[in-house]
DNA sequence: CCCACTACTCTGTGGTACTGTGTACCGGTA
DNA sequence: TACCGGTACACAGTACCACAGAGTAGTGGG
């Protein structure tokens, strides 16, 4: 599959908050998990300037927790505003599912 | 609902793209019909913006008419080129949502 | 002691939608 | 005539996001 990258500007970050909301978990495998999940090209370096920007505003919470097969581990955890911003963002993804399946059937 | 703007990057051109390829038409009526589709926030400098860029990466034939109601419109038509590009934007478009929604079913 | 793997961090870049403004043509109306 | 609203296009500047690329550490195996 050819480049996505625009495509998954403003969903990776859903994704994000969705694979966190399911389980607490860090960086290197969310990216290890969205690469399992279909997006292969997303590197780790996308990941965490996510993961900043979502303890930046708030959304998460972080706890570091050595590791044993290398440097600690920053786990992240949604809190109340994550799990609003994820609602929001399953909201949005289905009016703008909607929309564009709309537009397709449109078609013929 | 609130802005969906992150999220259209890279799918407003697609539906740019399935509209001109259902009918030759011009800029203003785009955007109308992209705001009646539901993306209610798409103004004509988006339009606008999006048109250039099909015209430059050479996907679009375009036709210059007068209108009688204003200023000559300029009606674009998709090429070869530009039929092959948005067949691209669908089989993407099918992936990424694919890709998602099985995202969304894996929680519980 | 090197190397591979795990894990996190940071700077910079390109692409895209949007903002805001300006220009221009036309018909109606007072 | 003068004004206004709707139609139609254009363009400079902005903000945001995914990504590239490089670097820093910690661990264990050969």
């Amino acid at each position: 599959m050819d480049d996505l990258t625009e495509m998954l500007k403003g969903t990776l970050e859903g994704c994000v908050l969705e694979i966190i909301g399911s389980e607490e978990t860090y960086g290197y495998a969310i990216t290890r998990r969205l690469n399992e999940l279909g997006f292969a090209d997303v590197v780790e370096g996308t990941v965490y300037t996510i993961l900043l920007r979502l303890e930046r505003n708030g959304l998460v919470q972080v706890t570091k927790r050595p590791s044993g097969v290398g440097p600690p581990r920053k786990f992240y955890a949604l809190n109340d505003a994550g799990r609003k911003e994820l609602a929001t963002f399953w909201a949005k993804w289905e009016y703008i599912t909607s929309r564009i399946d709309k537009l397709k059937e449109g078609r013929r």
